[in-house]
DNA sequence: TTATATGCAAAAGCTTTGCATGGGT
DNA sequence: ACCCATGCAAAGCTTTTGCATATAA
């Protein structure tokens, strides 16, 4: 399990806040440990408020966006134009898989998609802050499987 | 110059939307030509807007909706939430490097960043119907130029 | 002639903001 | 004590929808 990683997170997380001169409500406190919860991806800020015990749209969407500012979080917008947030953690680097049938999300990481996109970045001449891949399709069933 | 290439793109597009039973009114008329102008490159709604003639909010969604239901538009939901669209034309076919300071799209292109992501489709068991990379950065200004 | 396109206005949905109150440090 | 976080309510924006009218085929 990578318990690990979910606790280097949230710490950093904390860290990085309180650098920022911002304080731990309830709030805050459970929006970003529903965020480190394993096996959360894209998590919407309406998908957010439903699970949290109290928590108000605005506690959410202010949370996110301290979150982001500080680069702890990525959001990416998906197809229906709704902002998907998710943790920004070097070691959890990865990239998304789109099921158009179901709108499902699946992460991925692939090493020669990451040296690809390095060599445009070399070749274009950019500083490269940040990249998103999002593939689109459908699973391939074939008779080995399901 | 690729007027060839636009009035390809033109020509499909109304074989494709006359196919599917839509009648060519002022509006959707002067969106796909915009549209298809050169140069054009992930506009929004209210870009398009300003640049008609005649047209209303309503007549651009529809039209927007209809041509991407149809694919003959991409549509790129950008960080600011707002979606923007570009022709759809396996010729022309780009990824977007974003200026983080300015916030200006510049499109590329890269053989090698699309044989790795059908590289992944293939690995995942994929079969894709569409991707989307995005790179975002800031332009390295050497000596050499500007 | 008949189904579709258009435009206006109203509504819907996500997100942001103002403000008074509560709470962290 | 001071300043930040929170929650409510209201506002802002993009986008969608209902409906009457105009228009393409």
């Amino acid at each position: 399990m990578d318990q690990t990683l979910r606790d280097r997170w949230l710490a950093e997380a904390d860290r990085t806040l309180s650098r920022a001169g911002r304080r731990a409500g309830a709030a805050r406190t459970a929006i970003v440990e529903l965020l480190a919860s394993d096996g959360q991806c894209l998590l919407t800020a309406q998908e957010l408020l439903d699970r949290l015990p109290h928590g108000s749209p605005s506690s959410v969407y202010r949370t996110l966006d301290e979150l982001f500012a500080l680069g702890l979080v990525h959001r990416l917008n998906a197809h229906d134009g709704v902002a998907r947030y998710e943790i920004a953690d070097p070691l959890r680097h990865h990239h998304h898989f789109i099921d158009v049938g179901t709108g499902t999300p699946t992460p991925f990481t692939d090493e020669a998609l990451e040296r690809a996109i390095q060599a445009v970045a070399r070749r274009l001449g950019v500083q490269l802050s940040g990249h998103d891949v999002v593939i689109r399709g459908r699973k391939i069933l074939d008779e080995t499987e399901s």
